[in-house]
DNA sequence: TATATACCCGAGTAAAATAGTCAAGATTAA
DNA sequence: TTAATCTTGACTATTTTACTCGGGTATATA
């Protein structure tokens, strides 16, 4: 089981967002240089967090991303799904002789992923990326 | 975030191993027939739970595999641990210069990863094989 | 003892996913 | 106008995953 780089990217950009987004626009090259990510890739990173109205762009000179809703009523679920990290991957649905079709022929660990996903969703949508800002330890740096 | 089809298999081989052993050493052929999984991909696998202690082998004819403990003292997380399933591959420890080394200056998602491997690990720890079998609708089949 | 059954184990490979790069363009502030 | 910045699609290298293969060793049983 894994997180990718591209759900970790995201969160790490959006708290960085969330901490100096009160003056204006934030330009991604800002949030590359001191969190460290590719600006290539932040690039794509982004686009996706828009299309999905997380964050709202302003073009040219001086321009940049802001918060499109306050970082307490971010989920960290909806970050998540924003770039495609799907919290199950798992597919019980062989398309071959055994396949689970979820219905009535379930396969033996079927109930099992579902608790699964219920259990880790449970757990993204109690979070909000302001959970993240502001505290001691996991400061900005 | 995705679990891997060898964690899957693990579980399913081992249900269905907790379905039949009763009568003796269960060899790798029926399971990989009944649960539709490839043979050798099987063999890996269980090399890796018979090295973990969750099974134990029987060479030669009218030999096979049995469970080395009952269903109901076998969690999944060590079935998971045992395939190398790993909770959490996320790692902040980026060499480069903005690294994350978990000490002095944890990166801003640090706390996040490390509360979310709890919450996993927690509920594989309270699952159990024999949670998986005898059920209704997640019979053998 | 011969034979078939079954585990043992290391190596190899094809496909898919991931992470990252790049080029060319559109928009806008100064 | 110019520089800053987002926009978009395509491309590539690396890594991981899933699976295959070949040649073993051990053991029951006929």
């Amino acid at each position: 089981m894994k997180l990718t780089s591209k759900g970790r990217y995201a969160v790490m950009a959006l708290a960085d967002l969330a901490n100096f987004n009160k003056t204006g626009p934030v330009p991604l090259r800002d949030i590359s240089i001191r969190q460290g990510i590719s600006l290539f890739y932040l690039e794509q990173i982004f686009l996706k967090l828009k299309k999905h109205n997380i964050v709202q762009s302003t073009r040219g000179s001086g321009g940049g991303y802001v918060l499109f809703k306050n970082a307490d009523d971010l989920k960290l679920s909806e970050i998540f799904s924003a770039v495609d990290e799907k919290v199950k991957t798992i597919n019980c649905k062989r398309e071959s002789k055994k396949g689970c079709n979820g219905k009535a022929s379930k396969c033996i660990t079927h109930n099992l992923w579902d608790e699964l996903e219920l259990h880790i969703n449970t757990f993204f949508n109690q979070k909000k990326l302001s959970d993240l800002v502001s505290k001691k330890d996991t400061q900005i740096r």
